[in-house]
DNA sequence: TAGCCTTTCTAAACCGGTTCAGGTTTGGTC
DNA sequence: GACCAAACCTGAACCGGTTTAGAAAGGCTA
């Protein structure tokens, strides 16, 4: 039963420093406040406050010398007090929405989040997150970091159609960017990758290599990129001149992309080439391919979306669309950042997700 | 170019309240602050506060009254305030530090947190995440996050040898609590699942298949569950009377799997069965081993570690092994409150992850 | 030399809670 | 009725910054 003992100044807040300037024994390293560097050297509170947040009205020299002892006794200024103080919390949020299991087998989220952490941290800014299982708990989530104070700013991943976060995030006054564009009127600052020409040079290779019967595993719906995917689909075989094409709604889920891919295979006249709107389906496909002896990619092709790690290491491996999480991450955090510091940000386009061919996809047979 | 305006209340925290009580014109609904409460129900601040902590001295009728009245007034104690005046922050946080790839390609986390935040959100806590790229920034991390007050306890996870968080931590005097037994003293509370019977049970199960030739690609041997699983491996195949098996290391990454796995399948008499130290590296083998026109489980048995959702969906399903890491989150999140709540806490003991059979193994033909 | 800006700086209010020393009641005991 | 302790409550200090009103000093103009 380890029993922790918290560290000096941590001990007791209201802890008396015994006596007045008692000896200077190294017991407790005195805390340094902004007080403490104002006296030492030699002006108000205030003025310190201003040196620190370079404000005019602070005399150059005065100014160093102000820096200088700080640096000295190194003093950094509490967040909790410049927290209470300017109503900012220097933290950004990500709420994500999902269902644990589909998004352990989603590697998305954890580059996004490395890529949004690299631009942070320099910065001084924390991320929070939450993980909540629904849509209701996720409104609550955001009202409740908003109400605490907890973030000064939020991201909005997966984007529905109609999304409700949108106009409750315009009414609490917070911040936000939308990863993808809206389809409703948004006030906030969009970080796009489009996903549209990805898939569409997906079915373009296909058709390329002969296949006619070609059909589409879609993620779900409700989803704004989900559905931007499977409309892309349908488009890409329109132009192609072919009849449409066999589509199947999932919830992005492995074990649905494995049930879709037995539905899709186990008919009269099976497709030779199946779109994935995401990798860990494509894989699934794979497994279900296998297990029902369709080979791939001689039987079937197959191609998925996000080119994730595991990718290259299927047999066949998987030919896929290539985003790019990180580069999202990175971008997403940044327009955030610069929406906060000046009200307003411009929306940004990422070079659209490109096609990588692999050893899944091969001439049609059929 | 979106501009965003602040809502209402939030737009200039030192904004005057427009003349004295100017007409109660529905325009700035006035913040409701302690202050505010108190004036309603006929006391001071300080009883207020009383109540809302519920400690002793506050007469019941006293304490209800000032509840009734918070509730009418819809008054929620501003976190800010609060952590100013207690020196916590109500959070907690979790660092990890990997590189990106492996950490996309490791359900682990996801899964973890998702158990953590359940635990969390009730109590009103949010959760700090940081992700790094290496273990100079991690310690970096720990220090600012300390610094600043983010967080009032962490989450120690991919315990290493020696590790050097420990010491730290235990010198900032922040409450943490460890993910698995740290080999070295610790004053912190583990929660362990203990990971040596699922693997043993592989190489039992793998044993009893009729294989002798068995192999283990292992992970990072600097990491505490790396090394501890390979011990593991050398320990049953010890028991079962089989001379030392050929063991691997690798970083955990898919890449590394995959040629791990190559290197074992070219050589002059290669293993029959491969215990992998996780999932994501099996199914890479499992891809190698195709590539190689090496069968599953005909000529080659594997398992892996984790029970990740592709497991199922692979072909063959893989035989893994099934550690919960929702349930560790939960746990792991309960210790570190209560840990901070009374000052110590017990460890855990989870129960011991456990084999499950799939396809992926079958007798031995070698 | 008075009057008026500017620049530099200080003092004090403020953010919104928590906590502590001490003041009033209340009730019980002898 | 005096004394005391316990229960309840208030006022003020405190956490550590930011911000504003205005004081002080210096420079310029008329």
């Amino acid at each position: 039963m380890p029993v922790i003992i918290p560290a000096g100044t941590t001990a007791n807040p209201r802890a008396k420093t015994s006596g007045k300037s008692s000896a200077k024994s190294a017991a407790n390293p005195p805390k340094v406040t902004i007080e403490v560097v104002a006296k030492r050297a030699g002006v108000s509170k205030g003025l310190v406050s201003f040196a620190l947040n370079n404000r005019p009205g602070v005399a150059p020299e005065t100014r160093v010398r102000i820096l200088q002892v700080a640096k000295e006794l190194g003093w950094k200024p509490s967040l909790r007090a410049r927290s209470l103080s300017t109503q900012r919390s220097y933290a950004l949020g990500l709420v994500i929405a999902r269902n644990p299991d589909v998004l352990a087998s989603d590697p998305f989220f954890p580059s996004f989040i490395a890529g949004v952490e690299s631009i942070l941290a320099p910065e001084g800014r924390a991320l929070v997150l939450s993980v909540v299982p629904d849509e209701e708990t996720e409104l609550r989530t955001y009202r409740s970091l908003v109400a605490d104070g907890r973030v000064d700013g939020v991201f909005l991943s997966d984007l529905r159609h109609g999304d409700p976060r949108i106009p409750l995030l315009a009414g609490l006054g917070l911040p936000a960017v939308t990863l993808g564009r809206p389809d409703g009127p948004s006030p906030f600052p969009a970080v796009t990758v489009d996903d549209t020409p990805g898939v569409m040079a997906s079915v373009a290779h296909l058709v390329a290599l002969g296949h006619r019967r070609i059909a589409h595993v879609a993620g779900s719906s409700t989803l704004l990129h989900g559905s931007r995917r499977s409309g892309a689909f349908t488009s890409a075989l329109r132009e192609a001149g072919l009849p449409e094409g066999q589509t199947v709604e999932t919830d992005f889920s492995v074990a649905a992309g494995s049930d879709a891919t037995r539905r899709l295979l186990t008919q009269d006249t099976p497709p030779t080439a199946i779109v994935y709107a995401n990798d860990p389906m494509a894989i699934a496909g794979l497994g279900m391919a296998h297990e029902l002896g369709v080979r791939v990619p001689d039987d079937l092709s197959i191609t998925g979306y996000d080119d994730i790690d595991f990718c290259r290491y299927v047999y066949p491996p998987l030919t896929t669309v290539s985003a790019a999480p990180m580069v999202w991450g990175r971008a997403a955090a940044s327009t955030l950042l610069a929406l906060m510091e000046n009200g307003s940000a411009n929306d940004v386009d990422l070079p659209a997700a490109r096609l990588v061919i692999r050893g899944s996809t091969a001439p049609s047979r059929g």
